[in-house]
DNA sequence: GACTACATACCAACTGGTCGGTTTTGTTCC
DNA sequence: GGAACAAAACCGACCAGTTGGTATGTAGTC
């Protein structure tokens, strides 16, 4: 534990603590006192690093949230031609890891959490969450474009449209996971939604 | 002006300042404080009629959004046999609502919010939010099998799956329409929304 | 000795909530 | 009608605790 230099380290400890926190409660409702109690470190070494809270949120949602998304969602879509199919394996993993952490249940998404909280309160947080949002659209959309060209999709699914509606299906059921609070409503919103996305299979 | 008004009327306009405030802001992020002044009574009013800041906002679930819930989705669904004509029908509405005045853009729907940042903090909220979405989606879920039955729908969608879906897609949207800001975005989502009701017409 | 990387003590502003008090309103009895 | 009384409605100063943020200091590194 008595190690000699931190440097990086500690930033990151701070991000990843912060992430957990403001995934777990939300943003206003943690203070950095908290934060840097879970984290280990003092004020000074927060303020250090970070500006102020919001620029401490700025940075979770720029380095820690943007990574997920590109790990669990662009790349896995990258080179996509049944975006149908693949998505649905991208759900099954998540209900794997709902059945496996039930805590997530209760606290949501963190990108849908941040952006209901504070895209209106704060500009600078809108901007930068929705560019992580135009980040996974834009990635199903190329992915149900290739779809379509591949055959695989229907060529009436509109890329665009259904990538939309894929993303806000998505954040809508995790939001009402949330307050259903079961697996089993998991399991409904899943099926409605294979329904869905294989009617717009080819 | 000078009326003799009191009594009820206090409490009338705590509970509708508050929902606005709550919905324009968020409820940890609203102060008691707030409350009163835009209320325009003192805070031994407001402590007078609920025990504390929860129960403020219990109220507000429990009455204000309660209420709307049931004028804008049950009472137009309760006799439905066509429940994807009657639902684009509501969407419209809404989507007039939000030309007419653009800062519901910005702050989302009211139920949504508070679910999301409530649900996982406060059981006794999750509970009441609950209730609402529930009798929000037994409306929808009702007014499928009515349509199945009258042959409007296919027989193949399930209608409690179905009004599940429903239910995560609109919530979903209106969230994303608060990240993204603009009327625009609104109109793709709703082209999606209505690809996919339209598919499970008979 | 300049610089980074912290640590600590501190602060003004604000938070939800309390409490003793005043005013308004409704009821009862004459 | 009006005096007497009680209860509900309302007021606002006050409280302890917490908030985000700062000022100042120090220990190790180049």
């Amino acid at each position: 534990m008595s190690e000699v230099r931190q440097t990086e380290d500690t930033r990151t400890r701070i991000l990843e603590t912060a992430l957990d926190l403001f995934h777990h409660g939300s943003f206003k409702g943690t203070s950095i006192n908290l934060v840097v109690e879970k984290a280990g470190v003092t004020k000074g070494a927060l303020f250090h690093y970070f500006k102020g809270k919001n620029e401490l949120g700025y940075a979770v949602v720029d380095e820690c949230i943007r990574q997920r998304i590109l790990e669990t969602w662009v790349e896995p879509l990258a080179t996509s031609v049944d975006p149908i199919s693949d998505t649905l394996l991208i759900l099954d993993r998540f209900e794997e890891m709902m059945a496996a952490q039930p805590e997530i249940i209760e606290c949501g998404c963190p990108l849908n959490n941040l952006s209901q909280e504070m895209s209106s309160q704060d500009e600078e947080f809108r901007k930068r969450l929705l560019a992580l949002y135009e980040l996974w659209q834009t990635a199903l959309e190329k992915a149900f474009r290739a779809g379509i060209d591949a055959g695989n999709v229907k060529a009436e699914a509109q890329p665009k449209s259904t990538a939309a509606v894929v993303v806000a299906l998505l954040e809508g059921s995790i939001g009402m996971v949330k307050v259903n609070r079961t697996i089993e409503h998991v399991a409904v919103i899943h099926k409605g939604l294979r329904i869905f996305l294989n009617l717009l299979r080819a």
